[in-house]
DNA sequence: TCAGAATGTTTCAACTTTCAACTACTTCTG
DNA sequence: CAGAAGTAGTTGAAAGTTGAAACATTCTGA
């Protein structure tokens, strides 16, 4: 795929650092993060989805669309929406517009665990994160990763 | 488990900015990093464990110290381990001076395939993630994710 | 010497994920 | 307007992942 290199760009220290620290930092975060959630029975993906849905005006938005935002494919969206659905979180409703369509609408009783589990979730990523940093580093992160991030948008959904 | 707060403190726009943006980019991230990898037949959970036991002297390691390294617990590296093992990656070897104990040896079609797929995946690690960070940036990151990490070093392990 | 701890494996059950097929509907094209 | 092609979303099966708990073996310290 990447054009072999004649002679590959092995990291200098200071790359390799960088690369290290972030990449086992963000490891042990995202691990931290979700223990923190199971008390909620939730998990980062699917808090990911009840938020998004919670952000969405009447609190509902389209299966696809949902998958997007939620950067899941349509199939997994599927089977766990079938599984919050059991729990009573969301429910379809059939699109009137186009009528092949669903949309996903985050109940009441999903809003209130929704409500819950925030500010436990806010406080999580404070005390293990944000915490952290100075309102530079925020800044800081904030660029490097808006850049890598439009860097990668899409990139690899070359099989479209 | 966090002390209820009497009102939680939401998010301002700078924060949650720096924490969407970290974390919405470090998904695409690692799952460009993977897909980057599947063609060497390669997991970056497999990379990890076989680029620790390359650099270990012998190309050798004891089943729990690499688990340990490489952040897995003990029964994920078995079951890995079993895999790998049949794909001739590597093999297990009794431990003389504690009977109880195994390493796990990279075999010579382990290194190969490890020497194969290192130069992409660093070109990969540098064209996604490197390449769009300046000097500073690095070394800011660096800074930044290792405090991170002294705090979040076991900290979860409560368990034990 | 022996109870308890440590190493590592295994079995099992639950869960996750992907893939391809499928239904139903919409849009495009001539 | 017919029919081809595309889109939305679901489904079931298969494969893979995971952790917990039980287990065998060996080590260690009192």
């Amino acid at each position: 795929m990447a054009p072999k290199q004649s002679s590959p760009r092995w990291l200098g220290p200071r790359e390799m650092k960088a690369w290290r620290s972030y990449i086992i930092a963000s490891r042990r975060l995202l691990e931290a993060l979700d223990a923190d959630l199971v008390d909620h029975d939730l998990s980062m993906a699917d808090y990911e989805v009840l938020a998004q849905l919670s952000d969405a005006p009447d609190r509902k938005l389209r299966m696809s669309e949902l998958a997007d935002i939620a950067m899941i494919s349509k199939s997994r969206l599927s089977h766990r929406m079938k599984v919050m659905e059991k729990a009573g979180w969301v429910r379809r409703e059939e699109c009137l517009e186009d009528k092949r369509g669903y949309f996903a609408v985050m109940t009441d009783k999903g809003w209130k665990a929704i409500v819950k589990a925030a500010p436990d979730h806010v406080e999580s990523v404070r005390s293990r994160f944000l915490d952290h940093l100075t309102v530079k580093d925020q800044e800081d992160l904030a660029k490097i990763f808006d850049r890598l991030q439009g860097q990668l948008r899409g990139q690899y959904r070359e099989e479209a």
